[in-house]
DNA sequence: CAATATACATAAGATTATTATGTATCTTTG
DNA sequence: CAAAGATACATAATAATCTTATGTATATTG
């Protein structure tokens, strides 16, 4: 089962830094693959969403990117800044806070019984 | 505080389908002051985002509506059709199974402390 | 009686994803 | 060894869904 694409929005640029905060240092394909596998393939990142996502990351000066040649391929590694490392920590902190909430209003009936 | 925007998205039909299997019968405005009661303000459904999304349940057939007159100020009473209330089922089920999964993503590094 | 709350609705604009397409290299396999 | 699949980037057209703004109207409250 793959989540349906509704719920990715609005997680997708925290699963980004999250996985950056935790990693130092990746690549767009890798994040792609990475996020596939810690998630059994529940969630797969298209390259769509992510490049643009990172884009956007990088414009806001989250993230730096450095160009890598591995052969003649390019790899495109990117690193949370400073203010990215800050960003994350309120991201998380949000979505974490947002999923109680959540839960939260799911469970009520079920505390009714 | 109030969740970014981008949380909600993905999660308003979910969060009307279960105030409706929780309630029978709500109105659009009920609904919005339900929500932000029961989230103690922090999250806002606007009325831009709720209507149409009751027309499109409706349209799907997953909810029923019926006009009710309080004195002269209409109020448009929405209920779960049969298949609302499995949809229902469906969509909860899936979000609660999003969020462990997201949970799980976002504790990785926690969890290597 | 004016301001606020209740109650619906829709349109313009913004955001952000999907899907499709494009380019190119590297690896595996029949 | 050629074809298929995996690796690796990027962007454009389209779709979905939200915010913000606007509109209409009634009821309540200070």
């Amino acid at each position: 089962m793959i989540y349906s694409s509704e719920l990715i929005k609005g997680t997708l640029k925290t699963i980004v830094l999250k996985l950056l905060a935790d990693n130092k240092k990746m690549y767009g394909y890798e994040i792609t693959q990475r996020v596939k596998e810690l998630t059994f393939e529940k969630i797969q990142i298209t390259e769509g969403a992510l490049y643009p996502a990172l884009h956007a990351l990088e414009n806001d000066g989250l993230v730096t990117a450095e160009t890598e040649f591995i052969g003649k391929r390019m790899r495109k590694y990117y690193s949370l800044s400073p203010s990215g490392k800050t960003k994350t920590k309120e991201k998380v902190g949000e979505l974490i806070d947002f999923m109680n909430t959540m839960k939260f209003l799911l469970d009520i009936q079920a505390k009714k019984i």
